[in-house]
DNA sequence: GCCAACGTTGGC
DNA sequence: GCCAACGTTGGC
């Protein structure tokens, strides 16, 4: 059941860039159920990821990533210092789950929240766009991946 | 298991 | 920095 997908980042934490520089990356910090079980769940490798920077000044569609492993514990979760430490998970039972993504190429420019917005009609029903959605790790349909990133070569 | 309080997300 | 949306927590 491979899928498409878009995961948003914060640029200024992890951009499009830094997934290049690394190429390989263990996405840490998902501390949401919803999107926790569309990676456990649902994700398969090689299936694309569009790379959303969300929280900065041009939020946008950045670059596209793939999934490049199965689901395994987020380490960060054990961790006392980390800022994704949960507590009341176990290593035997733990909570938090993700894969890792690997970088394809960057967007030859962000392709914009508003420009998105300005093609939703075709998107028909769309989490991303929706108000007040604040899910970082959503499922894309075929057609609208395919309609995002023909907005690469408009204006 | 209800629900108010609280915290976080994320566009603006 | 504001604030709407909404998920989570915790008292009852």
């Amino acid at each position: 059941m491979a899928g498409m997908w878009l995961m948003k980042s914060e640029p200024d934490e992890f951009s499009i860039d830094a997934l290049a520089e690394v190429t390989h990356e263990p996405w840490t910090g998902v501390r949401n159920y919803q999107a926790r079980n569309f990676m456990r769940d649902a994700m398969r490798v090689g299936d694309p990821v569009l790379f959303y920077h969300s929280n900065c000044a041009q939020p946008g569609v950045a670059g596209i990533a793939e999934v490049a492993s199965a689901a395994y514990p987020d380490p960060t979760q054990f961790d006392p210092d980390s800022a994704y430490y949960d507590p009341k998970s176990t290593r035997s039972a733990p909570r938090w789950l993700l894969v890792d993504i690997r970088f394809v190429r960057r967007c030859k420019r962000v392709i914009t929240l508003d420009a998105i917005r300005s093609a939703a009609e075709p998107l028909g029903d769309f989490a991303l766009i929706r108000r007040g959605n604040r899910l970082s790790v959503l499922p894309v349909t075929a057609a609208q991946y395919q309609h995002i990133l023909s907005l690469e070569h408009t204006a």
